[in-house]
RNA sequence: GCGGGCGUAGUUCAAUGGUAGAACGGCAGCCUUCCAAGCUGCAUACGUGGGUUCGAUUCCCAUCGCCCGCUCCA
């Protein structure tokens, strides 16, 4: 049985882990809002994380724990920030559409071919067009050989000349569009007055913040190369298509991990990031054949990257391929120079010991925590038609929303009240539910549906002896163990 | 932003130019000693705004949203 994104949004809606951001106003593409499931759900993720990078770092190469801190970064910050970091420059892609052929291109992806003359038509090309192709299009629609024309890109012509331009997949002049900017970040107005002048920006991604902050946490922290910076938050970007359900929205949660080291060991350290990462992922789990791990080739690495790791989760809307979940970059010195240019302050790092200073290169790795939720969610989507609800969801007990319910078997006589009594002794400790009404059946099936690993039934026999019954999600088996072991039982299942 | 498809309870669907039904779910109650049983009752929808019409959920337009393709994806 395939999974349908379909019914995992359906799901996400029925039992509030996703909704519609507005809506009651009908939405607004590209945002959504966690519900209280999965508000819990993503808490759970970031929170590992968070553990597994700040709190309990994981050993490194020569045996000892490595060191890394924590930063919450301000969302908007001083716009020369993102002209520093590539941003503004080089992310306004100028695009242009063909009213003929109803395509839309990148400006600087178009090559025209200006007649030498100035008489006849332009033509233009794809820009990765071969030669004999050119050739033969343009004798077709102007007699003409390449030598009569010279060429330039799209986004260098002269808007006025556009009329006499041949798109690159129609046969008639003048079906270009003037070129649109697109920005992909949001931008705001900085105090009352809105002008360009206090024009500001909602960062696109998280990294910046922590940049900003090396010099700040080095002076204050006692840290020292190699070492790490991590942060989790709230990114935007203007996406042309928002698509696939939480997958690629226009606000969406980010952590990163800035890994500053010696450029010798970079590769060490690359390995290393690669490694934890995956087992990271896997212990949530998700399956290693839903893995796939992309070395990105050079021609689509971002502007700073040398090489990128891309790991991929075989998402239902992606399957049979896979779509990125986290990438792994090797960002060299690229931040922390511009910075430091673009600011004037020196960002350097001093290295007592060996006295010496240098630009620390920096590993990042780099997750969605919403992708990762939205991963979650799909792997955990279990159809089966044997159990009442048809569906369960199979969460790793850490990142379940609620780890178990607790479930008089009925309404009356005093399993009620043990059940109240075990609740507020284990909700202490653990998200827990618990749920009076209704047939037990009833009771365990919504247990499946929003994937809690673990049921206490209280019956007579827990009046009489003190036992309940653990009732397991995925195998629906039973079992009877000692209301004092429960918190014991929880605490070793929900180990990560 | 373009092209195509779609929009009816929480979910999945049905019907209709004369203002809508079901199933499941939810809630309340009865019943129930372990998997949505059974019984009773309740609540909830024509995405939004215009237009045509005596009358629009139905036809038209716009808008918003969803799905597919293009484009984009730091």
């Amino acid at each position: 049985m395939t999974k349908d994104m379909k019914d995992i949004v359906a799901l996400c809606k029925r039992r509030g882990f996703i909704f519609p951001a507005s809506d009651i106003y009908g939405g607004l593409n590209g945002f959504w809002d966690y519900g209280p499931l999965g508000t819990e759900l993503k808490n759970n993720l970031r929170d590992r994380w968070w553990k597994d990078m700040v709190i309990t770092p994981p050993i490194g190469p020569d045996g000892a724990p490595i060191e890394i801190v924590g930063v919450d970064s301000s969302i908007i910050q001083n716009p020369r920030c993102w002209e520093a970091s590539g941003h503004i420059g080089g992310f306004n892609d100028p695009m242009v559409d063909c009213k003929e052929s109803k395509k839309r291109y990148r400006a600087d992806h178009v090559v025209v071919y200006l007649p030498k003359d100035g008489e006849g038509v332009a033509v233009s090309f794809d820009k990765d067009a071969e030669d004999d192709e050119i050739e033969k299009r343009l004798k077709k629609l102007t007699k003409k050989t390449p030598a009569d024309f010279e060429t330039a890109k799209l986004d260098q012509v002269d808007v006025a000349k556009f009329a006499n331009i041949i798109g690159p997949d129609v046969k008639e002049a003048g079906t270009l569009t003037e070129p649109r900017q697109f920005n992909m970040m949001f931008h705001t107005y900085v105090g009352a007055a809105a002008g360009d002048e206090n024009k500001a920006y909602l960062r696109p991604e998280t990294c910046a913040g922590i940049f900003l902050n090396f010099k700040n946490v080095v002076d204050s922290s006692r840290v020292k190369v190699p070492f790490g910076i991590a942060q989790v938050g709230k990114a935007f970007r203007n996406e042309v298509t928002p698509r696939n359900f939480v997958f690629r929205s226009r606000e969406f949660e980010q952590m990163e991990l800035e890994w500053f080291c010696e450029e010798e060991d970079v590769p060490m350290w690359f390995d290393f990031w690669v490694e934890q990462r995956t087992n990271f992922w896997l212990s949530l789990g998700l399956p290693k054949s839903s893995l796939h791990f992309l070395d990105v080739p050079k021609d689509d690495l971002a502007h700073y990257s040398s090489r990128t790791i891309d790991v991929e989760y075989q998402f239902p809307f992606a399957a049979p391929d896979f779509d990125e979940l986290e990438g792994i970059a090797h960002r060299g010195c690229f931040d922390l120079t511009q910075h430091a240019e673009f600011s004037g302050q020196k960002l350097d790092y001093f290295d007592q010991p060996n006295n010496r200073r240098f630009v620390p290169h920096v590993i990042e790795p780099s997750t969605g925590l919403t992708r990762g939720v939205l991963a979650l969610l799909c792997e955990a989507y279990t159809v089966d038609e044997n159990r009442p609800s048809g569906v369960y969801m199979n969460f790793h007990p850490s990142m379940a929303p609620k780890k178990a319910a607790i479930l008089p078997l009925t309404a009356k006589e005093d399993h009620v009240p043990t059940a109240q009594k075990l609740y507020m002794d284990l909700r202490d400790e653990f998200v827990v539910d618990l749920d009076i009404k209704q047939n037990i059946g009833k009771r365990y099936a919504r247990q499946d549906e929003i994937g809690t690993p673990y049921c206490f039934t209280i019956d007579n026999d827990t009046l009489a002896d003190g036992t309940v019954t653990v009732r397991e999600r995925n195998t629906m088996s039973q079992e009877r163990i000692h209301l004092d072991k429960v918190k014991d039982f929880l605490r070793e299942k929900i180990k990560g």
